[in-house]
DNA sequence: CGGTTAATTGAACGCATTCAACACGAGTGG
DNA sequence: CCACTCGTGTTGAATGCGTTCAATTAACCG
């Protein structure tokens, strides 16, 4: 599965239209910075803006009356979110790190309609969206805890530096992502890392030693 | 959670996008009739074509390489399916009943291009679609099986005719589909009916007899 | 350094799975 | 009409995986 996608490499190519959201955000966009954990919009607003990181990550989490979380996904620099379809946010977005976000308003983007290039961008950063999603159900479907948090520890390793991957998100967050426990989360990083797939320096950083065997967990 | 949506009832009144739609599929589009389980397009396919359930019920599913199945979604007239994001399938579809199903080829969809309406059209179905993997995600996260089961019912109460709702999927779909196997959907199924909350006449007809007990349990 | 939050580890429990047997219904043929 | 089969659904008992609850350790920050 796949945590990310940069705006840059399109799957199908479509640079294109990228660009001309690009172009609109550099317009029109308005840029906030968020501390830690600060909201940058709630559950059940009104869906009036279209995000994009510039730098730092962003969490989107939805919370069932009952108390249980669901996180949605994480967002890096150059990622968009907030293309939520309904009028109302089913997820609330949160400043993971301290983070830099540029915004702008859907109707000052529909004053851009017409412009055939950018309908067909906010498709395709729509349809993107999609297939995350899809993913992130093929991963709660039907896998197992080790099986899950190798995937997304593969996810993560596409974000890799040199000299290792970092992890912004804490324990509660990954297990609210994969549909798990904070302790189950914690014992498979450990059992992963006894058996010399992956590679924990610090709790928050981490290093793939054999990327295939973690692909073969993953599955 | 919502297993289909109408065309003709897009939540924020997009009626006018959904009969360019319709415009262009009753203009374009070919009818083709398929038998149950017959395969209307594969995994790994090109993805061409934009389709639209006319008569009976269409599943997707996805298999992983380890024969694991997940059912994506079930899908009733009036809705549309085929509106995936790369340029392969990745889900194939299947007619889960006998079924009657119109489609359009993307290329000659976009000749109509230019034409705004249409464009917000498609991007609306796609919305639709992502919320609805959504609510999947939500739904697979982090419930117990009563839960999903009562869920599933639900969702399929929808398309409830007087005198009850028909399962057109066996069991092993609807396990499939919540991540389950086929004993723990057919147990959840008899307690929820010990329970008095649904009835079976029959194993793939239901009929809900306290709604609000059931939304309760799917929460 | 203490104080606080985050992460790990252990042990007991419980829910869903697994494996196996049985029941039911529809269709076929004697 | 009954016997037989095949596919599908239900039920039972035992196992196992992930959770829960609790205690400990590690990391972070004043």
């Amino acid at each position: 599965m796949s945590l990310a996608y940069d705006l840059n490499d399109a799957p199908n190519g479509a640079a294109a239209p990228a660009a001309a959201l690009t172009r609109v955000l550099d317009l029109l966009g308005a840029r906030a910075t968020y501390t830690r954990n600060e909201e940058i919009y709630a559950q059940e607003d009104d869906v009036e803006r279209l995000f994009r990181v510039i730098s730092g990550v962003v969490r989107t989490t939805r919370v069932t009356i009952d108390g249980r979380r669901q996180v949605g996904d994480f967002y890096y620099p150059g990622d968009l979110f907030g293309l939520e379809t309904g009028p109302l946010h089913e997820f609330s977005a949160e400043a993971l790190t301290e983070c830099q976000v540029e915004s702008v308003r859907h109707a000052a983007v529909r004053t851009f309609a017409g412009d055939i290039e950018l309908d067909r961008a906010i498709l395709d950063a729509t349809r993107r969206e999609l297939r995350r999603v899809q993913g992130h159900v093929m991963l709660l479907g039907k896998k197992g805890a080790r099986e899950k948090v190798a995937a997304f520890l593969l996810g993560l390793a596409e974000h890799e530096q040199f000299g290792g991957v970092d992890l912004p998100m804490g324990r509660q967050d990954m297990a609210d992502y994969l549909g798990l426990t904070i302790e189950t989360v914690s014992r498979m990083l450990t059992q992963l890392q006894s058996d010399n797939v992956v590679q924990f320096p610090s709790s928050r950083r981490f290093r793939v030693t054999q990327r295939y065997a973690l692909e073969a967990i993953a599955e």
